[in-house]
DNA sequence: TACGTAGATCGATGGCGGTTGATCTCGAGC
DNA sequence: GCTCGAGATCAACCGCCATCGATCTACGTA
């Protein structure tokens, strides 16, 4: 029937081949891949999401002590969130005094920002 | 010394007080960001980005037979991440005759999408 | 020196996630 | 009805991750 052929037209194959040819790929390497990946995974924790949107409203350096009392955890996990952070190139920070003060690096969500985009 | 103040301004206060007012806030609200980081979250895999990147750069739908040999994981594996992207609500699927064929649906990768770019 | 505080680290726990071989389901063709 | 293939599900393994109490370190103050 024509039906079939109109449904699929690439399967129609002797048996033993494979099942259709490799017509489709990505474009994105791997490489790129596991670069995104590792930055989507830094941002897959709502407390993280919600740290990054903290740092990233204020151009400048935001105290530990701020961002601490925001969260519904305890502080031991909000400076593990940080360190995650830090790991993944998304935030760094800089001690003085008592205190430390974390801050983004925008260069860090570009690629992913950029692929989501496109 | 005044540059103790200049350097930590918000942070003379006398013993016992909490250690400075809470003049940060993240502007996503926990449930917006519960839900970016399940996309997030489903994004935080190479083979699952990859497999979106495939996916979106055709509009229509791709079969599952042309995706499984593009990876160097078994094909229970395929079928598994392409659950989690389905679960997620990043792709959708229809099945005609012995195939199965998927599709992006690009509304769920609005939000976090401008999010990033904001 | 002694004490208090900010924040990082440690250790333990419980749960989740990636992977795969084996199996199951469903449709097609003979 | 039988067989075969596509793809989803199952079961199991293993490693990673979120969380928190306890502890540690560095600094500030009296």
């Amino acid at each position: 029937m024509a039906v079939d052929l109109e449904l699929t037209p690439k399967h129609k194959r002797a048996p033993g081949e494979p099942c259709c040819e490799p017509v489709v790929y990505p474009e994105v390497e791997r490489q790129e891949a596991e670069r995104m990946a590792v930055v989507a995974k830094a941002l897959a924790d709502p407390v993280r999401l919600q740290l990054v949107d903290v740092l990233r409203r204020h151009a400048g350096e935001v105290c530990v002590c701020e961002l601490t009392p925001l969260f519904d955890v305890a502080q031991p996990t909000v400076s593990h969130h940080l360190k995650v952070l830090r790991g993944a190139g998304i935030v760094d920070s800089v001690r003085r005094r008592l205190w430390a003060y974390y801050f983004v690096r925008p260069e860090a969500l570009e690629e992913l920002s950029d692929w989501l985009r496109s």
